[in-house]
DNA sequence: GTCTATATACAGATAGAC
DNA sequence: GTCTATCTGTATATAGAC
């Protein structure tokens, strides 16, 4: 594994940044390019063209979940009550790349919504095990996906109708209840 | 109540189809007139701006969602069991203008998040009196999200991996089993 | 490897004819 | 009320200097 070049991952966090922040349209080449402190000529110098840029970005989320399925099955507090805790989050690396990746399928990327499909599947995967039927499994992706889709619907700061701290807690206690097996 | 003018009904029909099947970058003015089959400086005639063709979607959304929060109170199967079917349709009215909508506000329209917290909120506040305390309104809300999500992420004639048939039913009697009062 | 300058395409919007 | 023609801004991409 050669580790890519610091300016060449410099530009991929700054267009991971304007994506969730900002909007997928606000992520053009050349806000980008701003962003992360080079030329439109330096950024098409790393990435080819604006595809070049959405593919390595969905290449990105690829490793991270890579990782994330590996942390669900392996999980303390069991892996329903783990999956949910970490669809809710709002800032780590996973979570902001999903955001964006979803951005990128809303705009129109075909290749990035083929993505967000094939991880949604593996999760269901690897949770299947812990779910004592099919629609205990649905009801487990579906209290996910609402808490993704919340997160990812709120422009930035603006605070979502998603429970936190206690309420969270509650909520996955009744699913668990719902679901486990 | 003046009923408005059937050019202009069947433009706003266009460009709610267009965000739905291809998505907000194909929802050009300019796509819209072809689909609707006006000229651009037809359509410029009913909607000033696109912002104003925005709007109007945003304003006929609002009237499907008056009627549904009717609907719902009055179910015969129950609130949460007809808040939770209506949330999987595809085909509907409402459903078409919430996805379309939705594909507005991930565009950066911040009128179009508004209205969808807006609209999130009432159906909340009509439910709330149906599920037996905070969590379990926070699981039927999230489920419908995450309906609503995967029917708006699907590009177009996709079969997503939301339930339907029996699996809908067994999805139902789990959560009404779990969240009812 | 990174820059400036420029080509090309298309979006939203205006003007004025019919 | 609907059309064509045109203006302006901005996004992606190319060419070639440093």
């Amino acid at each position: 594994m050669s580790r890519p070049p610091r300016a060449r991952e410099s530009v991929l966090d700054a267009f991971e940044a304007l994506l969730v922040d900002e909007g997928e349209r606000a992520a053009t080449m050349d806000a980008t390019a701003r962003a992360a402190g080079v030329s439109k000529g330096g950024l098409l110098y790393h990435f080819g063209s604006k595809d070049a840029l959405e593919t390595a970005l969905i290449d990105r989320l690829r490793a991270l979940v890579d990782e994330d399925i590996e942390e669900i099955s392996a999980a303390d507090e069991g892996p329903i009550a783990y999956f949910l805790r970490s669809s809710a989050m709002e800032d780590d690396a996973l979570d902001r790349a999903i955001i964006a990746v979803s951005r990128l399928a809303q705009g129109g990327s075909a290749a990035a919504g083929e993505t967000l499909r094939d991880i949604r599947r593996r999760w269901e995967d690897a949770l299947r095990p812990h779910a004592k039927d099919a629609a205990a499994l649905d009801l487990v992706m579906l209290v996910s996906d609402g808490l993704y889709f919340n997160n990812a619907l709120q422009g930035g700061a603006i605070p979502g109708p998603v429970p936190t701290g206690a309420g969270m807690d509650d909520l996955i206690a009744l699913v668990e209840r719902a679901a486990r097996d």
